[in-house]
DNA sequence: TTATTTTATGTAACGCGTTAAATAAAACAC
DNA sequence: GTGTTTTATTTAACGCGTTACATAAAATAA
């Protein structure tokens, strides 16, 4: 019955949506209306972030700059990290910028993949509280955005892209012992995420100093990817 | 002059400090007395813990179960991350005896560590919220626990000490690139902790399938921390 | 007009980690 | 006994993310 019910509501909601018939209540605020008041909401959000570091980003805050109270955020966004999503694409961009500083000069793909893993690293390790705001809000229940793909982020980003194109080039010149372009940057992420998780996050274990721990870690992946005699000398 | 009496105090105060005269105040609880108290609150949290998941675990709670006010657990421990820390000695406890089953029958260095690797990318895979108990708990200004020593915690598991093992039978053998035991298992961890730490928390990303990136990460750090010619084929 | 329906925004609350301030408790000095 | 000093504990609050609920606003239906 409840069902029967239910499915009725839904054919009825249907057909209004999709006829275009005038809808009953208050009408919705247009996408563009609606995309004003997300984006001032996203600039007070920056705001606090850029001014006063992360941990003054409370989404009280950010109503008071926004002028608006918290519950109204609320209808903007599913909850406060759904709002810094937004803020990861322009530090992502810092990333990638000093990632295309780095490879400036380098010319054969081993090379300038290396030096990608380490400056990812070192931004990283440099800008510590960006990688919280990014890798460290715990959002326990709530799934990933489906509106935010760092995939798709990262394509945009011209850091990634260098990196893309060096592997593309690898595997043309039989630079690795995989054939998996996709899987190569996997791998790749992972190790050097690992370091950078484990520099920043495990304070409790007393780690090896800063550059010879990631200078090891990174020929030992570079080693484990790149066939035998590929290998040159570094730099 | 602000300095030279709060010299004087300080002096008063070892001085009485180190000939037993009697105290004038309360006396404070023995540390028998303490540890006890203690051991009542990581009771508390241990049993919200098993009992109900991590997300139930509040200091407020804990607070009821050890029959205090939330107040009271500030006066035993710094802060909630503190209290945590004891429960983390039960966790690698698990993963350390899944690691002890996960060698059984495995004779020769590289096989065991593979193994190793292997256990524990899948024991927190399989326990997500045991990792974030551990790894994802913010705390921001805090420095860390100087009692809680990780690698001292790690020194007593039989897991880990299979792992030193196997890396010194290893080194002995002339089976690594590194000769440095301490730099070996860092690089192991954090290679293994960063395949972890991705899976995870980075959901944004489509990766691979886990088996796939599993082995293939593992590998690839296993060729590069191998001498030529010692990397036997797999199991 | 008035009633109804839907959207937008606000009010007040919940439980959270943490802390300042007050108070209770237990010792000594007098 | 009465104060004094130190420790242990509680009370009450802060600001936090979030949400149930109320209300205002803007449209249609009658």
């Amino acid at each position: 019955m409840d069902c029967k019910i239910f499915l009725i509501r839904v054919l009825k909601k249907v057909k209004v949506m999709s006829t275009k018939e005038k809808r009953r209540g208050r009408p919705p605020k247009s996408d563009r209306q609606k995309e004003v008041i997300r984006q001032r909401i996203i600039a007070s959000a920056r705001e606090l972030f850029l001014d006063e570091g992360f941990e003054k980003v409370s989404m009280r805050k950010i109503a008071v700059k926004a002028r608006c109270t918290p519950t109204t955020l609320y209808h903007y966004f599913r909850n406060k990290r759904h709002i810094l999503h937004f803020l990861w694409e322009e530090l992502f961009q810092q990333l990638s910028d000093s990632c295309v500083e780095a490879v400036q000069g380098y010319k054969d793909p081993l090379s300038r993949i290396r030096r990608l893993m380490t400056q990812y690293i070192h931004y990283w390790l440099e800008n510590k509280d960006h990688y919280r705001v990014i890798f460290m809000i715990e959002d326990l229940s709530s799934p990933p955005d489906e509106d935010v793909n760092a995939t798709s982020i990262m394509g945009r980003m011209q850091g990634f892209q260098i990196l893309v194109e060096a592997i593309e080039q690898g595997c043309k010149d039989g630079l690795f012992f995989y054939d998996d372009m996709e899987l190569i940057w996997q791998i790749l992420s992972t190790h050097v995420h690992g370091i950078v998780t484990s520099l920043i996050t495990v304070r409790e274990i007393q780690w090896r100093p800063d550059h010879e721990l990631i200078e090891s870690s990174i020929e030992t992946t570079l080693r484990g990817l790149v066939n035998e005699g590929h290998l040159l000398k570094r730099y």
